[in-house]
DNA sequence: TAATAAATGTCGTTT
DNA sequence: AAACGACGTTTATTA
């Protein structure tokens, strides 16, 4: 009886080699790289073909593919988690096919020389926590809302309009309604015009003067000009203030999560 | 004197052996894929920590890096081409430091045990062929202008107009002028919005009646009537159909490139 | 360098 | 299942 091994490193094997520890690989949901000369054709919303070359492919137990060239950080062709893959040798070389059925798309993968496979089961609940977030930047307005403005209270958040929902309603010292609208990146015109669409609504609700406030850290081209012309006002928060702000409020982010 | 190697793969190394292989690989330019137990953090746009965990790296020679989990097909964290590398060994650990001048943007990642480390030097000028994009959808269409009715005539693709660029303008068989906006995948309200964004500025310029046509396999929910509200007309053409038509046009799509 | 639009976008959330 | 918006979006194109 054989020892279940952890791992498996091949160096250049034959394909019959190879073929083996794949698809054990693949039926146990390891994660499997594939270093080697191939080609690849894809068929599903688009199509592509990619001509021999020498590329690292990942497949891993979720039924994600990622083929990835020597150079960039996209992957040239690739299938999101959920395909099945099926694995054969065919006389052009060692196939994987990689379906899924969601969008019925195919990826196929030939091998005709292999420099490396790896099997391998890797053992991963590490925690992520991304700071920084809109939603973080959302959280902390609402924790300090004086990040905004002296005297800000905010109402509600997400609050459902017919064009979509508004990042945070609120009323200011004055107790005149403002509706915020936040970006955490450089804020262009689609952020005033999004403002202007709950804008329009809320005019239509209450027919009374409404402040509306862009929060971003900064402000694209003709933005400044644009939000004049509407009447809107612009307050600059940057993202990372705003996750300073979060770490005062709890040891933790809200996006964190376990794997 | 040593024989140069094309490759080198070593199995659950030490991070002193390892360190060596990496520090020769990452100087070569060649692909470094290390598999192992790390911690990585990010900090520039936004910041991250992602706990222990067993993880797959990619190295690229052209400055690219990426760090993926056993599951999912986006890797949670990463870099894109034309970062620096730096490969140290500290006492928490073999530690890797990508650095982005660009964005000022910094990952760390230190690996404290290493299943694999394989250093390749992948050879890769297989011509990539995509078909079936948006462009191709225009090109198709003015090849072959019957796709979109019988009489159309192109005049310009690609006219700037001062919110954008119309897709392609023409005018039908009674000589009347026709925006044509293309989606190559269903089309939302946005397309529409877009296209009356053209439209306004149109009709300002000339004053008299035009037509505006949204080309796309498919409609989005309530699009339909959104077009009827603006008095814009739909017709379906897929992506599968115009690639069909340049391939009569010519044996090689737009989109291929050497690499 | 900045702005704009496309992408096999992906990914989450909500209807 | 479709719609909607965020994303460390990335990528390509153009002014």
């Amino acid at each position: 009886m054989e020892t279940p091994q952890r791992q498996q490193v091949l160096e250049n094997p034959s394909l019959e080699e190879a073929i083996k520890a794949i698809k054990a690989g693949i039926s146990r949901h390891r994660t499997v790289i594939i270093a080697g000369n191939c080609t690849v054709e894809y068929d599903g919303r688009a199509s592509s073909k990619l001509e021999q070359g020498e590329r690292v492919i990942l497949f891993k137990g979720d039924g994600s593919a990622l083929v990835h060239r020597p150079k960039d950080y996209s992957p040239v062709n690739w299938q999101p988690a959920g395909s099945l893959f099926r694995t054969i040798l065919t006389q052009d070389g060692l196939k994987i096919r990689v379906f899924r059925r969601k969008e019925n798309e195919t990826m196929e993968v030939i091998f005709t020389d292999l420099a490396m496979v790896a099997v391998l089961d890797l053992v991963d609940f590490g925690e992520f926590s991304l700071y920084a977030t809109e939603r973080d930047m959302q959280e902390a307005i609402l924790f300090k809302p004086e990040l905004l403005e002296p005297g800000f209270r905010p109402i509600t958040k997400e609050k459902a309009v017919d064009p979509g929902f508004i990042d945070i309603l609120g009323v200011d010292k004055d107790n005149k309604l403002t509706v915020v609208e936040i970006k955490r990146v450089k804020a262009n015109k689609d952020a005033v015009n999004q403002l202007k669409k709950y804008m329009d609504v809320i005019d239509l609700d209450k027919g009374r003067p409404v402040r509306a406030i862009l929060v971003a850290p900064e402000l694209g081209k003709g933005v400044e000009k644009l939000l004049k012309e509407y009447g809107y006002e612009y307050k600059l928060i940057s993202p990372q203030k705003c996750s300073e702000v979060l770490k005062q409020k709890k040891g933790k982010p809200l996006t964190s999560f376990f794997g």
